[in-house]
DNA sequence: CTACATTGCAACCGCGAGTTGCGATGAGGT
DNA sequence: ACCTCATCGCAACTCGCGGTTGCAATGTAG
């Protein structure tokens, strides 16, 4: 019951964008405005303005505001599959160099929007899903890393990789959750507490 | 332009709350909501009706749904003072009863909407900033105990103890969202990774 | 040139945040 | 007991945004 008279306005915009490449700039535009105010204030209106395109056609493709945060994160997800493992010589340089490359994602607007919404909605929500899973997977580095140290026997006896990347992991997001920007040589001396432990080597410590 | 002819309805709930109670049943209910539902799907009326008070009232003492969360959020964290430091003689068992107490917190629904909310908004939004704060509270408990036992000399050199403090937090914090539930035994054994390291002893290191 | 699929457009619904005006209530002072 | 004033309940309202709808306009395949 919307239809009136048309007034012929033969169009603002470019020529039509049409097909796939609507899909690429919408994505695109998602992912901007996703870095730039995050989930929940995210404006599907803005997201179609951004990609010059008629809000309607958003939802045409993605129902829901979720399924299209979604859409795009997975884009990202696919594009950014994990590349060769860093071989340095020795586990700190791998490490480091997985650090340096995890540090370049997470501070991209992408890897901003993503981090923040890890806590945002409700554990079990779907939205989290997807985002635990990217975590997952640039916790494959680190782990694969350190899983490769431990064949060599350069890990302590009974010390989990898993474990192992998993502190790590969780040092670097929260230093950048912190402050934001990068800093490698925080990342650095954090890999050395890590890796070399804080307890100073004495003669017959209680543990172990 | 609203007022009509009352009905005379003699009233519904109990003789009405008024004063100081309104604050304590409206600040509980927003953290009943906050701990149920997040900070997103956090609807004013419900919290109203929670805590059986009308909307406005609410929205007359805290003009905002932000300033409602933030003011639910700063009365819990002062009653959350850090009581005295734990003493068991050993770093080891200090920080075991810190995490204890860390987990007994972060696992309570206060702690849950907290953590929620930590990465939610911006890095810099308001709500944000207290949340910060109580996070750092909660850090200054494992710091404290580090710093005593570096002055004892128990620590490698070098070694800050607000780092280690910082990525114990940080292991715990993200051990508790990613299953939600704590497992006492597997903070422990982070505690021997951060504590020990990682590492395996070899000769220049001069270990144990 | 015709048929079909895709997009633009504008109006519309629903819901929750935040506002307003007034009546109702209760506590303290006389 | 009575008056006063601050506080609260109530209902109706505005506004912004998520999501929907019907049709005109446009581009493309055949």
């Amino acid at each position: 019951m919307a239809g009136r008279a048309r007034s012929q306005s033969p169009r603002r915009k470019g020529p039509l964008v049409r097909g796939q490449p609507v899909v690429r700039r919408i994505m695109t535009a998602v992912l901007e405005e996703l870095g730039r105010v995050g989930y929940a204030a995210l404006r599907v209106e803005d997201v179609a303005l951004r990609a010059g395109v008629n809000k309607t056609t958003v939802y045409r493709r993605w129902p829901t505001k979720e399924s299209l945060a979604r859409a795009a994160l997975s884009s990202i997800a696919a594009s950014h599959g994990m590349t060769t493992l860093p071989d340095t010589g020795s586990v700190r340089g791998d490490l480091v160099a997985a650090a340096r490359r995890f540090a370049t994602f997470a501070s991209s607007p992408v890897g901003q929007s993503l981090m923040r919404m890890m806590a945002a909605e409700h554990p079990h929500s779907e939205l989290m899903a997807i985002a635990r899973s990217m975590r997952d997977a640039h916790e494959q580095g680190p782990t694969a890393i350190l899983a490769r140290a431990r064949d060599r026997g350069e890990l302590r006896a009974g010390v989990e990789p898993r474990l192992v990347a998993d502190v790590l992991m969780a040092a670097w997001e929260r230093c950048l959750s912190r402050s934001g920007g990068i800093d490698l040589e925080l990342h650095a001396r954090i890999l050395d507490v890590v890796l070399d432990g804080a307890l100073a080597p004495r003669k017959v410590r209680g543990r172990r």
